[in-house]
DNA sequence: TCTTTTTCCGCAAACGTTTGCGGGTTGAAT
DNA sequence: ATTCAACCCGCAAACGTTTGCGGAAAAAGA
């Protein structure tokens, strides 16, 4: 391993026989420094394919071009496309991003945002952890450094959000139940310390009252969380109910595999026994037999949307304490067999 | 947002009318300084809550203790599980990791390399992109900077590399398939262009040779890339084959599922008729009807042991150019309904 | 011709940390 | 009492970039 070349003010100043500073003031078009030797320096400096050093930039102003993202866990799938969506666009715009996860933990993402601030990003993107309770102490940091909540926020949270329209998404898996004629529709959800569940859950109950349907509080089904394994014990659930339920729109298409499973174990027909709805696209929900209607949500877009309103409000420090938005992208159902028979 | 809080050096020396000089040096127990010193400063350090600002640090020193990671995907499954593993070793070691993608487009993968090198990273950890040819290109980074190669790998690069055992995997999965009984075993390969699919091929091959099979080009299938829909596509060909094999090595679990949705439509029996093994244990995998044997892939040991092997190289930059090793992880086969029936 | 303005550029300090060097103090050895 | 280590510690320079200030040269006005 060789030194790393590096090629500095100092040597185009040299070869230009010019001082540091007017070959600084230069680069960056400096009204006081003539077209003529502007012209002159950035020419050497590409000759030279000099580069400047991000430390000394990062050391001498406060900015350093770094933006910290901390997310409960990478391996999700749809978190990836939130990154792809953050990394592409940090990117495009001159970022560069640092991710790293909590783990799901409220002890290590507090952790996680000290070390961001003390590796001195410029601004920073974060989806809660579930187990958030003490939101002060994420106003501390909002109070330090630009900070914007994704994906998994909370409204108590005084920031900027981006988010899917969760309850609009809720809706509209729950009407298009209603449209295909089904009568008593089910829900598997989380509990309450969900934002998103909570939200999906919402746009549940609105597409009932909307359509004169009864809210039956016996096939409103929760646990802590809903993974595959947790769907099969809900649809157990609920084929005990003595009145069973035609659909059910499961907050997860994990959750919606394992009750069609399940369900299948049981003889059931889907869709024409009991329908179901899932939530996320994810590729699980394309694979299985028949393929599991679903809620798309455009996670590039949100981590897009999320990174340019951060980077707008580094770039715009004035903004006001309380100048904050919450902003929701739409998503779009996508309806497959588990809800109608195509042939 | 107000100023960020910045305590430096220079606040605790004036707290302890100590120079500035010593309470650098105490911090890191120089042996210059008096144990009784030592304490003073440190107990002050952490009393003001203390942290080196990582510029000036990276500045001064040339190390800057960030890491960068190239890969061609983010959003692949087994790659956020390498991830994973890369960021948590990271952050145990105190490094910080920043991760770029090239979707898979060497040009990018080129800027990328560039960027990480501007950026000052201590190391960088690559998963190369399916169109690398021009080696040489990347043995001019090797030059600049320490650099492994992980997943994603190049025989013919100069440097440390870290990736499963495809070959033995290969082998493990055609073995399984002989000892139940299986005569005549199909492979869906990728073309010679992925380094990956390659090695698993050779795996094939040899298992054949072990247990005294023919080798039969007619059911050697390539095709550019695996996806789900190629699958079916190999599927389709091979049925056309007069003399239908009785198994088949799918080189991804999405071309497993594929060719197992074909053989459903043509009513062939899994695994009586035709026995299917893919390779990732990848959540698919195990949802789809029957659920599919397959090679499971530790990417988080694989992410672990490729950045401890960097940050190894970091530390002792002495080490000879030709010092550089492979490093094999194994992997193990999950037995599932695609090839024996469990009740 | 002399002053005033404009244009263009260099000087030097500053950011926070590290480190070679040199100097002062202490205690022990001569 | 003098010398000599050993032990602590401070001075100052350096890293590369940015920027306020001041000044020289050229252009304009009188």
């Amino acid at each position: 391993m060789k030194k790393r070349q590096t090629v500095t003010l100092k040597h185009i100043a040299e070869a230009l026989n010019l001082s540091v500073s007017t070959v600084s003031r230069s680069l960056k078009n400096h009204k006081d420094i003539s077209q003529e030797t502007i012209n002159l320096v950035k020419a050497k400096a590409k000759e030279l394919n000099y580069f400047p050093n991000i430390f000394a930039q990062g050391f001498r102003n406060k900015r350093t071009h770094m933006i910290g993202v901390v997310v409960p866990n990478i391996t999700h799938y749809y978190t990836s496309t939130l990154l792809e969506g953050i990394l592409d666009e940090a990117e495009k715009k001159g970022y560069h991003v640092i991710i790293m996860g909590s783990k799901d933990s409220y002890k290590k993402q507090i952790e996680l945002l000290d070390t961001m601030i003390h590796l001195g990003v410029d601004g920073i993107l974060l989806s809660l952890t579930r187990d958030t309770q003490n939101i002060n102490q994420i106003i501390k940091y909002i109070e330090q450094v630009p900070l914007i909540l994704f994906d998994k926020v909370s409204r108590k949270v005084p920031c900027t959000q981006v988010i899917i329209d969760e309850e609009q998404a809720g809706f509209n898996a729950v009407k298009h139940l209603i449209e295909i004629g089904k009568k008593r529709i089910a829900i598997f959800k989380e509990t309450e310390d969900s934002f998103n569940s909570m939200r999906r859950y919402e746009g549940y109950l609105r597409a009932l009252k909307t359509y004169n349907l009864p809210v039956d509080e016996s096939i409103i089904l929760s646990s802590k969380n809903i993974p595959m394994e947790q769907g099969r014990i809900l649809a157990e659930t609920l084929l005990q109910n003595p009145n069973r339920p035609d659909a059910v729109f499961c907050i997860t298409d994990s959750c919606a595999v394992g009750a069609m499973q399940t369900f299948k174990k049981h003889h059931l027909k889907v869709p024409q026994d009991i329908a179901i709805v899932g939530f996320s696209n994810s590729l699980i929900s394309q694979v299985v037999e028949p393929q599991i209607t679903t809620i798309n949500q455009p996670g590039i877009k949100v981590g897009q949307t999320a990174i340019n309103y951060l980077i707008d409000e580094i770039d715009h420090p004035n903004v006001n304490f309380m100048d904050y938005k919450t902003v929701a992208i739409k998503t779009n159902l996508i309806v497959r067999n588990s809800t109608v028979l195509i042939p």
